[in-house]
DNA sequence: TCCTCATATTCGTCTAAGCAAATATATTGT
DNA sequence: ACAATATATTTGCTTAGACGAATATGAGGA
């Protein structure tokens, strides 16, 4: 229980997750849309992964990351009320218009080419 | 949001949050039932007051901690999801008990004598 | 195999925060 | 004013974690 706040006491981790609602993301999205460096959102990645609050998916060269919501219902809920309160947040809202915005764009130049883009989720959910 | 989350990630914290929900609880009792070191539960509190989820009132030599609902929603919502799901905790079931007990005993011998017992708030909440 | 791209990890440093032990402050009673 | 009680804060130490910089890993293409 402490272990999910502790996970969720970064701003830059709650950005991640917000960029994650409801669909899946590649890192090189990620970098772009936060605009940091990409050793730090790797490893906020990996502790969002250690946490149990995300899980990965290898394509290629890529990685995704998803929200897998925990099996135990208190923290499933605090979790959904996390990401909720998180869509009244003025950055939070900046940064997905910035990822939707990456998403359309035809052929950014400083992007990756042909990197997947972010894929709205069917709900599968995962342990 | 960070910051709500931060104050959240510490077991002793919620221990103390589960305590206080619904009512007012004198810091004596909260030693008493935790078995922790004075000097510990009292910088926990300062912690939580920081953090603005919580309030203190004086009387006499006694301090009365209660939590104070934030204003913001999202930061109301998630408190009031991690409130709720403590009560599922079986620690945090064995910590109320232990407080009712507290505060049945008539005359225990290591409690403070006329310690002020903790007090079902009528839903006063204070910003 | 070698090169490149995408991502992950390590290293060194710095700060926040946890703890126990000791001490300070505030209130009440004598 | 002094002593006792309840609570708060300081001190010294230790550890988790955040960061930038550098480096390592892993996959695909030439």
């Amino acid at each position: 229980m402490a272990t999910l706040f502790a996970a969720l006491a970064d701003t830059t981790r709650l950005r991640l997750l917000n960029l994650m609602a409801g669909r899946e993301v590649c890192v090189c999205y990620f970098v772009d849309v936060l605009r940091q460096s990409q050793p730090k959102i790797s490893r906020h990645l990996a502790y969002l992964r250690r946490a149990g609050i995300v899980v990965s998916r290898r394509e290629g060269k890529w990685m995704h990351y998803r929200i897998c919501t925990p099996v135990e219902v208190g923290a499933a809920s605090i979790l959904t009320a996390a990401l909720t309160s998180l869509r009244d947040d003025k950055q939070m809202q900046a940064d997905l218009t910035r990822l939707d915005r990456a998403c359309c764009t035809p052929q950014r130049l400083v992007m990756p080419q042909g990197a997947p883009r972010p894929a709205l989720l069917p709900s599968l959910r995962e342990s």
